[in-house]
DNA sequence: TAGATATTTAACTAATACTTTAATTGCTTA
DNA sequence: TAAGCAATTAAAGTATTAGTTAAATATCTA
């Protein structure tokens, strides 16, 4: 897994903004640019980052190119380096609770 | 909470080095420095990041200044992140699982 | 107090990253 | 095929960052 990737793309506003966005729903290129006052060439690099570190996936259907977030990779990533440096630190525990209660898998 | 600091913080490897070093006991500005290949004023740069970012503390004792790792800082930011760009990811769960199974408050 | 050790600050250099404009590629449709 | 929209790549300039050495600050000890 990229890690240094992974860090280095959330080292910036911007990308975990997109990040948010896309947990929503995918979007386009141009609806992502949209909601920034950014031009479209910074964020293709942005998007070309977070993909590069296995965060996000595109996808071209015709003329526009689709991106969705890959919650599995930043999720992984994020808890794996949480639980390396602090295996037992008390507020993943307290979701953990949470979660169980809901029932959730 | 100083999210941009965190993930700026993080954005680097010896920074996350140093991380993994404190989270097993504190250690001086020295004992630090001697673990990497770089002299003591860039370490100690990298620790006033750590430390401006909220992720470690330091006291100084005597001739020594001792740094240790603020597990919650750092945990708190992570899952908050992961949960809300991804409120229900699997790994999370089956950390959670993990835990609840352990008996983990 | 003088000298030695620990750490940080200052000043500088080299390498990276970010953003913009301009040019290019891919696809659609008239 | 030509025109037009979507998106990326290229080129270039600016800004930020990481590292170095040298100097300053703090503390300990002889």
């Amino acid at each position: 897994m990229a890690v240094d990737q992974v860090f280095e793309a959330l080292a910036s506003r911007p990308r975990r903004e997109i990040l948010a966005y896309l947990s929503a729903q995918e979007l386009t290129a141009g609806d992502i640019a949209s909601r920034f006052d950014m031009t479209a060439p910074a964020i293709s690099r942005h998007l070309s980052i977070l993909e590069g570190a296995g965060l996000v996936s595109s996808e071209r259907r015709g003329q526009y190119v689709y991106y969705r977030l890959n919650k599995d990779s930043l999720v992984n990533t994020l808890t794996g380096f949480a639980f390396e440096i602090c295996p037992t630190a008390g507020p993943l525990k307290r979701e953990s609770r949470k979660l169980a209660r809901k029932g959730g898998v």
